[in-house]
DNA sequence: TTGAAAGCGCTAACAT
DNA sequence: ATGTTAGCGCTTTCAA
């Protein structure tokens, strides 16, 4: 193997404009102490000698590496990606992380860790010692997980966690549970339903907590009742089990909403099986909106989980806290967006009034 | 921002197994002349150190980087990915390629690059100067641009094309498609259909000439004609009309074969529009495989497009070259696989015999 | 405001 | 078979 170097170093760029390294260096890091004919000079040679340093070297140098780490849950991320069923998370959080990295001439590097294993800690050890990063993006389940945060927070290093609401350490960011599922409540409250029913997701996740709280609250608002609440773990049976509870009870729903696309599809399902036609039998809302509920028939109205948003967000914190400057002490918290569809409809006028 | 440095260096490790940095790095790098004893001294100090060499630091010391950089077209990933149409095309390549990567101690890198811009040079040059990776791995449209590969062979980079069947520079790796569209009409012919029509994709692609090979082939082949041949350029438009040619023809088909999944669901679409049963009526073979075509009505029968296998073989070549092992002159050709969905049926018995 | 010197962690080349 | 030296490209001291 030929050892490679670089084409064009900063060495050539300081020969060009007829000054030291060290000044071009201030130039590259917009560094202080540059008068402006000088750095125009450097900029100049920089840009017709097409240099870009070395990340390699600017790490070494004891700067940045202009490098992200985003974990993924190992397990889970290639279940996804065997199964091939239009899980988009991987591709929003590329979309959302990537575009923000490059707009700031950071990379967003992808990698999978292994939540279960007892070495997790050794394995993201790993990770940041041959690439140190800059910052590191966590998701769930390693948001919350304290010995993978203790671990960043030890090694002084910006981190970002999605889908938690625990303020510290690191940055939580967050879309607004809560509030999409009181945006769903409210939206079928304006259809005319008002028997609304909730399957809610696995009590381990936090965010199933503050859907539950979202719907009940608008519920209690509007003067309804709160019985229609059933739990599933976000799992396609539970879904079926949680809508047959709900479908089967005294005064059962005009609508219903579910915690998550499996367990949406699951309710309509179990519904068409019932002799329930969607929407006009029955309304039903669905959360995450991931490709796959555009295909079903009808295509589902859904929450719309800002995941690209959420991710551009961790990214654009870190970044931030690596540039010194001020970033938000309580977690950020993204709106989501009701995407409308087949699923919803008004209330037909029935024998309950 | 404080200094961050390496918590244990090579340096540690050699002070812990008393000898010299060269010594560690030659186990590290499994290099000649080492005792075996003072090499299992050595690895003994970097377990109990848990020690991860930085791959920055092994860059500037003219190694490698462990990097391969994965290059896309920017407008369309980013379009696939805006959609959420369920397109997967990135997630199976990050499938195939971070997991084969991760089993080689290799990082996987994706990066966007657009192709229509005219500084496709510059910014590619920008990326392997900052990145400065081992190898590189080409997507369609940029795996036979020659600008791109004539710049990359000139860097002396390892790197593989995928998607292109011309042997050089660079090392093709690509799906068989003639041998998945003979796949698709032997299976066809042995459903008993003898009218088979063939949607083509753009002539722009050279998978689109390969598609229609394998297609005509298998039908002369079994003595029947090839009359029954459409041309489109992927996009659904393009499917109807070729479909709608097809199925107005004098003696239209029993079964039609699509390129790709878009001219699939338009030719599903159009179909039905004209009153025919599928599968009953008409046998559908689509092309690609991506999830949606599980969630039409029927589900397609597909040939699936092996993008992980792909990639991942793209990374075993860059992988291999770097070590100095030999790697095939000619493209690797991988095998494609039928799904069978409930688009295809034997053909009914029908007037015409 | 600028420049010179030292060093980051590692490896290649050259000793021994 | 092992150790020593020099240097990768850059940034942080520190000096001018």
């Amino acid at each position: 193997m030929a050892r490679r170097r670089q084409a064009v170093t900063i060495r050539h760029v300081a020969a060009e404009a007829g000054v030291s390294l060290q000044t071009v260096s201030r130039v590259i890091n917009n560094g202080p102490n540059v008068r402006e004919a000088v750095a125009n000079r450097v900029k100049e040679a920089i840009a017709r000698l097409d240099y870009v340093p070395s990340i390699a070297a600017q790490r070494m140098g004891g700067s940045r590496s202009y490098l992200i780490l985003a974990l993924n849950d190992r397990d889970r991320t290639i279940a996804d990606w065997r199964q091939r069923q239009g899980t988009d998370w991987v591709d929003q959080m590329l979309l959302g992380g990537m575009l923000k990295c490059a707009e700031h001439g950071y990379r967003l590097i992808f990698e999978l860790v292994d939540t279960h294993s007892d070495h997790v800690e050794r394995e993201i050890l790993a990770a940041l010692a041959a690439l140190q990063p800059d910052g590191v993006i966590l998701t769930p389940p390693h948001s919350d997980n304290p010995l993978i945060t203790g671990l960043l927070a030890a090694q002084d290093l910006k981190f970002a966690r999605i889908g938690s609401l625990e303020a510290r350490p690191g940055m939580a960011v967050s879309m607004d549970d809560a509030g999409a599922a009181a945006l769903a409540t409210a939206r079928l409250l304006e259809l005319g339903h008002e028997r609304i029913g909730f399957i809610a997701g696995s009590p381990d996740y936090s965010i199933s907590a503050s859907r539950i709280e979202g719907w009940r609250r608008t519920m209690v608002e509007a003067g309804l009742g709160t019985d229609l609440l059933a739990e599933g773990d976000f799992s396609f049976a539970s879904g079926r089990r949680a809508a047959d509870q709900l479908l089967t009870a005294a005064s059962p729903p005009t609508a219903i909403i579910a915690s998550n696309d499996q367990m949406a599809l699951a309710t309509l399902e179990l519904a068409r099986e019932r002799g329930l036609k969607i929407p006009e039998d029955l309304s039903l809302i669905s959360f995450d909106n991931t490709p796959l509920v555009c295909f079903t028939l009808p295509p589902l109205t859904a929450i719309d989980q800002p995941i690209a948003e959420i991710t551009a967000t961790a990214v654009q914190h870190i970044i931030d806290a690596m540039a010194g400057r001020a970033v938000p002490d309580a977690p950020s918290i993204i709106p989501a967006t009701l995407i409308e569809r087949g699923s919803t409809a008004l209330r037909k006028a029935g024998p309950k009034g």
